[in-house]
DNA sequence: CGGCCGATTGACTGGTCAATCAACCAGAGG
DNA sequence: CCTCTGGTTGATTGACCAGTCAATCGGCCG
């Protein structure tokens, strides 16, 4: 029958599981209310996946090779520092504003659980920051940035004010009912790229 | 005899508790594994905490209220925004350099942690943004700084990118050994206030 | 001495889950 | 109609660990 893809049961998982770990964490969330939440019966789970812990590292990596490779592309354009961070900046948002929930899980559970998941994921994580502190050299080396400031430094420093603003919203600390995603990334970028006294 | 202070079990769990959560994260501890760094019975852990929980709570309480005096004292000098915000990334750092460890878990566990612990706290927690969303938006207010980045959001900017540069050395995604914390205190601020264009 | 009380001990219990596995079912092909 | 295959089921097992508690210790005071 042209009973086309057979309603994809791993996938079912995978999102259900992105659900459930958003609300409840990751550690607080037992493999049977993923099951629950995907309307499939707890073995089947295991039949995807081969732990609770390789669900997580999906939704991980699925969502941060795409970052991976915003970073690349931003990078690839000719433009200057300020727009390639803009860019990158903006893909994360954008991010957050289509999958809230999975963007929360992959930051609170892996990105800054650098004790658990972090851990395993180092590298990848660690190859974000390369990416960024690339364009901060390159930015360096046409003097459209200042020298005197080491390139994985100002990396850092910006992927976590990212970061961290992200968190605000997803933990209301930051309303972000009233947010304008877009407005951020420009007054996130003007800041670190201007600087906080005036010009 | 002179025996003076009988070796103060309360503070000798805390201490060893600390060493413990620091090497293998909070979820990972066992209670014995507390009793065993310190060297005491299991139960006594429950004799002066009612559950490993409070032994964190604890742990990130006591800290934390410093850094809150500080950003308080370092708000109350007349200096500028600039110095007052070197004031209290400086203190940060200290925390670091006198106390790695212990750094260490009130970030992971904590700080970052806003799924679990970092939820109860999120009042304290939310207490220090403020406390240097005001410095601020003090130096909007004299001129010091342009007025046109909400308060909150420039604090939060600040302070991510603080403790994003923490984590990078807690976890050696940037080289910490040779670090002079002192220029790095120094260096963001300039970042943060200069920007990353040239002047 | 003898009794009191808080500090200290560590075996034990209760409950929670991750992971396994043997059974079941449905469609395809013969 | 039968069989084979592989997706699907969910009860069961086994490990783990937080927290309890009854027993012991040791100093102090009358």
């Amino acid at each position: 029958m042209a009973q086309a893809p057979p309603a994809d049961k791993r996938r079912l998982i995978l999102d259900a599981a992105v659900r459930v770990f958003a609300r409840q964490g990751f550690h607080a969330t037992r493999v049977s209310d993923i099951a629950d939440e995907a309307g499939v019966a707890y073995g089947l789970v295991y039949h995807y996946f081969k732990s609770k812990d390789e669900v997580l590292n999906e939704l991980f990596l699925e969502r941060w090779s795409l970052l991976l490779v915003a970073i690349e592309e931003a990078d690839r354009t000719g433009a200057g520092p300020r727009e390639k961070l803009g860019a990158v900046a903006g893909f994360i948002f954008d991010s957050y504003r289509h999958d809230p929930d999975l963007m929360k899980v992959i930051i609170v559970e892996v990105t800054r659980a650098a004790n658990s998941f972090g851990q395993t994921h180092l590298e990848q994580i660690r190859r974000a920051y390369e990416g960024i502190a690339k364009i901060v050299s390159d930015g360096q080396e046409s003097g459209a940035l200042r020298g005197d400031v080491e390139p994985m430094f100002a990396s850092m420093a910006f992927y976590g004010a990212v970061e961290q603003l992200l968190s605000g919203w997803i933990f209301g600390t930051i309303p972000a009912s009233e947010t304008d995603f877009d407005a951020a990334r420009d007054l996130l970028v003007t800041t670190i790229c201007d600087g906080l006294e005036p010009r």
